[in-house]
DNA sequence: CGTCGGTTATTTGTACACAAATAAGAACTC
DNA sequence: GAGTTCTTATTTGTGTACAAATAACCGACG
């Protein structure tokens, strides 16, 4: 069973009474969490229950607030006592920020401690890019949001400066979320359109074992990504004035 | 009361009763004990006892758990039930990959958002580089870690873009630790001379306004500096060995 | 004497009950 | 009828008792 296959599954109940180490539960219900959060199934605004959560999982309230407060730590979630527990919205500002600091690390990420390359990442990418043409051929927003989380953990697969990786994740999260809020239907075959050239671009570059090629190509769509996005937030707030 | 003093403080308890909010009272119970690891007053190895913490703080171990829960996450601790709650050693493997990209976020800070130049901050690095002069007279331990804690929140000044202050901030106290740990009194006064000259120009650099400079010569100095360490590293190994 | 096995003490993890804080709604007043 | 204050329901925060896990200790046995 893969870790996507595990943060998707339904039953999480059974999953934690499996789980041998109170480390394992955390991160089931860590990763699980994390997942809904990033897959819109809790949108930003939701208010999750500490007490549904719990009895969901099968566990208290106790192991579960230690997930939940490292979600907070992660700018994922805010709690407030009286209030509750509420998804984050994602805000302009602080979004140009993140993406701007994601640029420069994602170069990082192609020239820091490469990691050799071998078939196994080659297959890896090819993989993706096998997936990319499925979801060509059918776009799909949650197939689409799957897709570019797999693909991110792919790309960090380049580095194996760990610190680099873990920085990434996190800025990862904390921006993901934006492009399921903000893509509408007409919008989707385009946007799959261009991911997917991006993937196929860089698993070339990756084949080639040109990690600061992939790097660039990356780095270009990220930024041509985030100017498409504040447009499409300023079409949002014109919306919403009118 | 500065926030050095509230970390600094002796009396945690009192300062929590004190504080009026939950955010608050976390707040001043990761700042103490963030402290304490970072100026050694609990050396790497050392175990924590949950219970003593929090008859010490005041509170239950439910609140304390919180903050120990989130040093955990920093790198700073590590929790095993039946084992108990330790502060981790610092390794050279892990601790060169942060160095390597302490570096190059270095940069950045010289670069992203930069923060107008204004008489707030050349007077900051100026009581910065007056405290360098004094220690300079009087080489301690003690003052050299504080004055190296608080240079880098001066130069994460340089930014305005936060999440770069956060990353770099998280990474900055997952190393400070090695110097305390290495460095020994007979070293303590070359040590001192080199870091004094690196506030004197780096001091220098920002009152003209050119933070990018100001980041060069941080960078060459961080690069030394971790080149340092490893010839310390590597002498403390050979004296183990003998 | 060394080694293996069980026992026990200690520590974190978990469950649960209650406290504190907030917000929504009801009732009361002007 | 509008505004204000009190009440109450809901939610997270905190305290505490107990469970689970680990490691050190001790004794028996080879």
């Amino acid at each position: 069973m893969t870790d996507q296959d595990v943060t998707a599954s339904s039953d999480v109940a059974e999953l934690l009474s499996q789980a041998s180490s109170a480390l394992e539960r955390f991160q089931i219900m860590y990763s699980v969490l994390r997942d809904r959060i990033c897959m819109l199934v809790y949108p930003p605004g939701t208010q999750l229950s500490e007490e549904a959560l719990a009895s969901e999982f099968g566990v208290s309230r106790s192991p579960l607030r230690k997930a939940l407060q490292i979600l907070e730590a992660d700018g994922l979630l805010l709690s407030q006592q009286g209030v509750g527990t509420l998804v984050t919205e994602v805000d302009l500002q602080e979004l140009s920020q993140v993406y701007e600091l994601r640029l420069e690390l994602n170069e990082l990420t192609g020239r820091l401690c490469p990691r050799p390359l071998d078939q196994k990442l080659v297959a890896l990418f090819d993989s993706l890019k096998r997936r990319a043409e499925r979801l060509s051929a059918a776009p799909d927003r949650a197939v689409f949001a799957r897709l570019n989380i797999d693909f991110f953990h792919a790309f960090q697969q380049l580095t194996l400066n760990e610190p680099l990786r873990d920085v990434s994740e996190k800025l990862f999260y904390r921006t993901c979320r934006i492009w399921l809020t903000l893509i509408d239907e007409k919008d989707l075959p385009k946007e799959v359109t261009i991911f997917c050239g991006e993937i196929v671009e860089i698993a070339n570059a990756v084949r080639l074992g040109d990690y600061q090629a992939a790097a660039l190509i990356r780095r270009a769509h990220l930024s041509m990504g985030f100017n498409r996005l504040k447009t499409a937030i300023q079409r949002s707030a014109d919306l919403k004035a009118s």
